[in-house]
DNA sequence: TGTTGGGCCATA
DNA sequence: ATGGCCCAACAG
C-alpha cells in the first residue's frame, strides 16, 4: 500500500504529494488525515497522509517507507482535506500551510537538532564525555560551547547529527486512585500503629470503597501526601492509573443555566427566516444596529440546530471574545460549548479541540481558526461582526473565514449567518443582489434610544485658542460624568501614526536603520522601537544628526493622553488599555472587569476597547480624533472609519441610562463621520459604493495584491516591472493592473518592497495565471533571492 | 595540496 | 527548506 504525503516543507518545488510505502505492520491503521514522520532527503520531517492507493507511478525501488505514524485517529477528516485543496487554489498557498492551519498548534511539529552518540563513551574526546553521561544525545542548543569538538567526532562517525520531531504538547494525564472494592480487602492490610498518615488515609479508604478519585484531590481531602498514598497502593489497598484529562482554563463550571429571552417582533421574523432554512446551504446577512439583540437570535438558532442533533460554529473577532461573551454561551449551552481564543495556552487549545473532535461538545465559540472545528455534522455557522478584518489571516495561508464558512455550509448543507451593525460593502452588495438573504433589525432590543452623538469641529477649537486634545464640550462632559459617578470611555484612534522623536533644530526624525519607517517611542522601556523588524535602541538625549539637545517626542500615544487627562480632571481614576498594558496574559480581562466593577471613572484605550464593552454605567464616549483612519491611503479608509465610529458609539448608554458621544474631528463634514452619527448605514453604503465604482475597487472589482521583495532596489523594481508586463499579456483587456510601485513602507529588514495591484471583474484565467507566476518565480527569481507574495482579496492595499 | 564556500540540485 | 555534492578559489 502507498500513501500520498504532503510533507512539512513550505517551498514551491515541494508543494505536491510524495509517495511513501506503508509498512505492512501499520497498513490496517494508516488513514488519510493522519500525521506521519517520513524520511525526506537525509532528514526526517512531519507530513500529512492525503491519500492511500494501491500502486505508485514512482520507481518502487526508490520508494521509501513511512518512518512512523503519529496518530491513531486522523487529525483531519475527509472534508477538511478537501477544503485544504480548495484553500490552496483560492489563496495560492502551499498545501502544507493549508493543512497546518487546520490543526491546533500543539499538533504542529517542532524540530530539534541534536547530536547522537554513535559509539562507546570512552571512544570520544574526554571534554565531550560529561555531555553524554547517562544519555545518548544532547541538544544543539546545549552544545554550542563544544561545537568544534563535536564536529571532529562527527567526521569520525562516533557522533551523528539528527533532527528530532516533537509534538509540542502532550495529552494531560492525571493520576487516579481507585480504592479497593471491598472492606474485606482493606481489613487484611497491616499498618504499623505509628504510621499516622497511613492510618488516616485508610480511614478514608474504608469509607469510600470502590471509589475513584484524582490523587491531588485525595491529598487535599484526606490530608495526606503522595508517598503515603503510594505506600497503601503498594500494600494493595488501592490501584493507581493514569487518565487523560482536560486542562481547565477558567473555572466557569458553576455558571447557572439561563433560559431564552423573549424575541422582539423583528428578532422573531429574522429567527423564523433562518429556522426555515436550516438544512439548506444559504447565507444570511443579519444587519442589526448596535444593541439590537443579534446575539439572542444566534443563541436561539443554535438551540434549534442542537435539537436537530447537529453542531454549530460561532465565530467572533478575537477581541470581542470576552468573558462576558463566553459566559453568555455557557449559560445557555452549559458544557456543550468549547471556547477557542488566543488567551489559551497551546495545551488548553488542544484540549478544547479534542472535545470537538470527540463530539463531546456541540458548539464552538472562537476566533478565526475555529472555522476549522472538526465537526462531522455541522448545522449552522455564524460570523458575528462579519465586517471585521481579523477574519482574514494576514500571512499565508491568507484565507478569509467567511469564504471557508460558505464552503463548509455547502458541504454540510447548512446555513451561514453573517451578522453586523456595519456590514462590509462586499456582503451588503451581495445581499442587495440577492446572493445573500438580508435580515434587518432596526430597533434596539430594549428599546433604548441610540446614543446622542455630537461631532466636534476641532478646527473651531483651535481657532478659539484651545490647543489641547480635549474640546471644551468633551472636557465639560467628562467632569459632569465624574460628578454623577457615571463612567466614561475615551477612544484614541491611533492607527496610522504613533509617537516618534523629532529634532527641532534640524528636523531629523529617528528612522529604523533596516526599514524605511520612523522608530516608535516606548515610554515604559525608554526605548525606540521599529514595529516592522523589531530593531530597538535607547532613547537618545541629543539628536543623532546634529547633536542638538532640542529633540522631543511627537504624536499622541495613550500615555500622552493620560497625562493630558490628568490636567483636565486630576481627581479622576483612569484605566489605560493599550498594547503596553495588555501584554501579559489575562490583562485584558482584568482591566475590563476592574472597570466593570467601577474601580475607575475613565477607561482610555485604542481599537481594542471598541468592542465587547457592555457596562450599564457607561454614559459618555469620547473619540479623540476620528480622522486618523480616514486619511490612510487605503480604499477601505472611509468604511473602516464608519465602522469604528458606529462601534465605539454603541458602547454608551447600553442600559437604562442614556448615552452621549463626542466625536472630535478636523474634517467633521466627511460623510463617514456625519452618517455614522445617526447610524445611517444605507446612505453611507450608497455614498461609498459610488466612490468604489469610480475608483474601481471592491465590491465592483476584485483585487489581488502582489508584493515583491529583494535586497537590491534595482532588482526588485525590475522583477515587478517584468511581472506587470507578463500579467498584461496574460489577463483580459478589461482587467486593470496598477503599478508597479514602491510599497508604502518601501524597505523592511533591509529588503526593498514593490507591489502591483490587479483589479478585475471577471477573470477566468486568474488562478492559472497566478500559478504560472509562481512557476516563473521558482525558475527565475527564487535563486536570485527575490520573494513573491500574492494576496487574493486583500483587506487593505497599503 | 588540503580546506573553505558558493551555486546547484534533489527530496518519494 | 535544507543537506549533499561538486568545483573553484585560496592559503600553506
Amino acid at each position: 500500500m502507498i500513501a500520498e504525503v504532503i510533507v512539512d516543507v513550505a517551498a514551491h518545488p515541494i508543494d505536491r504529494p510524495f509517495d511513501y510505502a506503508i509498512p505492512k505492520a501499520v497498513e490496517v491503521l494508516a488513514e488519510p488525515g493522519m500525521r506521519v514522520k517520513v524520511p525526506f532527503g537525509n532528514r526526517k520531517v512531519l507530513g500529512f497522509i492525503t491519500n492511500i492507493k494501491q500502486s505508485s507511478d514512482f520507481d518502487p525501488k526508490r520508494l521509501k517507507p513511512i518512518h512512523e505514524l503519529m496518530d491513531v485517529t486522523p487529525v483531519l477528516n475527509e472534508e477538511l482535506l478537501q477544503m485544504a485543496q480548495w484553500m490552496k487554489k483560492q489563496t495560492v498557498c502551499f498545501e502544507i500551510d493549508a493543512l497546518q492551519v487546520m490543526v491546533p498548534a500543539a499538533l504542529r511539529a517542532k524540530y530539534e537538532k541534536r547530536f547522537v552518540l554513535n559509539a562507546e563513551l570512552e571512544e570520544i574526546l574526554p571534554p565531550l564525555r560529561p555531555y553524554f553521561e547517562n544519555r545518548s544525545f544532547i541538544r544543539l542548543q546545549d552544545a554550542v560551547e563544544v561545537y568544534a569538538l563535536l564536529k571532529k567526532e562527527m567526521d569520525k562517525g562516533t557522533i551523528i547529527a539528527d533532527t528530532d520531531i516533537q509534538q509540542q504538547t502532550a495529552v494531560k494525564k492525571v493520576r487516579m486512585i481507585h480504592v479497593a472494592d471491598t472492606i474485606e480487602v482493606l481489613e487484611t492490610i497491616e499498618i504499623r500503629a505509628n504510621a499516622k498518615q497511613q492510618l488516616k488515609l485508610m480511614e478514608y479508604f474504608l469509607k469510600n470503597t470502590g471509589q475513584s478519585i484524582e490523587s491531588s484531590q485525595l491529598q487535599k481531602i484526606a490530608g495526606v501526601s503522595l508517598p503515603t498514598i503510594y505506600s497503601l497502593v503498594d500494600k494493595g489497598a488501592a490501584q493507581i492509573s493514569n487518565m487523560e484529562s482536560y486542562r481547565d482554563p477558567k473555572l466557569l463550571s458553576n455558571i447557572e443555566h439561563k433560559a431564552s429571552l423573549k424575541l422582539t417582533g423583528a428578532q422573531q421574523i429574522a429567527f423564523d427566516r433562518i429556522e426555515a432554512a436550516l438544512n439548506t446551504p444559504k447565507t444570511f446577512l443579519l444587519h442589526g444596529i448596535t444593541g439590537s439583540g443579534k446575539t439572542e437570535i444566534y443563541l436561539q438558532t443554535i438551540d434549534q440546530v442542537l435539537k436537530q442533533g447537529k453542531e454549530a460554529i460561532m465565530l467572533v473577532p478575537e477581541i470581542s471574545l470576552t468573558p462576558q461573551m463566553t459566559i453568555r454561551f455557557k449559560e445557555r449551552f452549559g458544557d456543550q460549548v468549547a471556547v477557542l481564543h488566543s488567551g489559551l495556552s497551546a495545551g488548553e487549545k488542544y484540549d478544547e479541540w479534542r472535545k470537538i473532535q470527540r463530539a463531546e461538545v456541540k458548539v464552538v465559540v472562537g476566533a478565526r481558526s475555529a472555522i476549522f472545528a472538526p465537526f462531522q455534522n455541522l448545522g449552522l455557522i455564524i460570523l458575528d461582526e462579519e465586517h471585521e478584518s481579523s477574519y482574514k489571516q494576514d500571512d499565508s495561508p491568507r484565507y478569509h473565514a467567511r469564504d471557508m464558512a460558505i464552503w463548509r455550509s455547502e458541504y454540510h448543507k447548512c446555513p451561514v449567518i453573517l451578522g453586523s451593525a456595519t456590514p462590509s460593502l462586499e456582503s451588503y452588495a451581495r445581499a442587495q443582489k440577492g446572493v445573500y438573504e438580508l435580515l434587518v433589525l432596526e430597533k434596539r432590543a430594549k428599546n433604548q434610544p441610540l446614543p446622542d452623538v455630537h461631532i466636534v469641529d476641532m478646527r473651531e477649537e483651535l481657532r478659539n485658542g484651545n490647543r489641547s486634545m480635549f474640546s471644551v464640550q468633551l472636557a465639560d462632559a467628562i467632569r459632569d460624568r465624574l460628578e454623577k459617578k457615571q463612567q466614561t470611555v475615551l477612544f484614541l484612534n491611533k492607527r496610522g501614526y504613533s509617537s516618534f522623536v523629532l529634532c527641532r533644530d534640524c528636523g531629523t526624525v529617528m528612522q529604523c536603520p533596516n526599514c524605511d519607517i520612523s522608530l516608535t517611542y516606548h515610554r515604559s522601556s525608554e526605548m525606540m522601537k521599529c514595529h516592522y523588524c523589531g530593531y530597538d535602541e535607547r532613547v537618545p538625549t541629543t539628536c543623532p544628526e546634529c547633536e542638538s539637545e532640542h529633540i522631543r517626542f511627537f504624536g499622541t500615544g495613550t500615555q500622552k493622553v493620560e497625562e493630558e487627562l490628568a490636567k483636565v480632571v486630576p481627581e479622576a481614576r483612569v484605566l489605560r488599555m493599550d498594547v503596553d498594558t495588555t501584554r501579559t496574559k489575562g490583562a485584558h480581562e482584568k482591566i475590563l472587569s476592574a472597570f466593570g466593577e467601577g474601580k475607575a471613572d475613565i477607561l482610555l484605550g485604542t481599537q481594542m476597547i471598541a468592542k465587547g464593552l457592555d457596562f450599564p454605567n457607561i454614559t459618555l464616549v469620547g473619540v479623540l480624533s476620528a480622522d486618523t483612519t480616514l486619511h490612510l491611503p487605503d480604499f477601505r479608509a472611509a468604511e473602516k472609519t464608519y465602522q469604528l465610529l458606529t462601534q465605539v458609539s454603541g458602547r454608551a448608554g447600553r442600559d437604562v441610562l442614556p448615552g452621549t458621544v463626542f466625536v472630535q474631528s478636523y474634517t467633521p463634514e466627511h460623510y463617514a463621520i456625519t452618517l455614522a452619527k445617526d447610524q445611517l448605514y444605507e446612505p453611507f453604503y450608497d455614498r461609498e459604493m459610488t466612490m468604489r465604482r469610480a475608483s474601481g475597487y471592491p465590491p465592483y472589482y476584485f483585487v489581488v495584491n502582489i508584493q515583491f521583495t529583494h535586497e537590491d532596489l534595482m532588482t526588485v523594481a525590475e522583477y515587478a516591472d517584468q511581472t506587470v508586463r507578463y500579467l498584461k499579456g496574460q489577463l483580459s483587456p478589461n482587467t486593470l493592473i496598477i503599478g508597479p510601485s514602491a510599497s508604502l513602507i518601501s524597505r523592511v529588514n533591509n529588503r526593498y518592497r514593490y507591489q502591483c495591484l490587479i483589479k478585475y471583474k471577471k477573470e477566468s484565467k486568474l488562478i492559472d495565471t497566478m500559478q504560472q507566476l509562481i512557476k516563473i518565480h521558482r525558475t527565475e527569481w527564487l535563486k536570485k533571492g527575490a520573494t513573491l507574495s500574492i494576496d487574493m482579496n486583500p483587506t487593505s492595499v497599503m
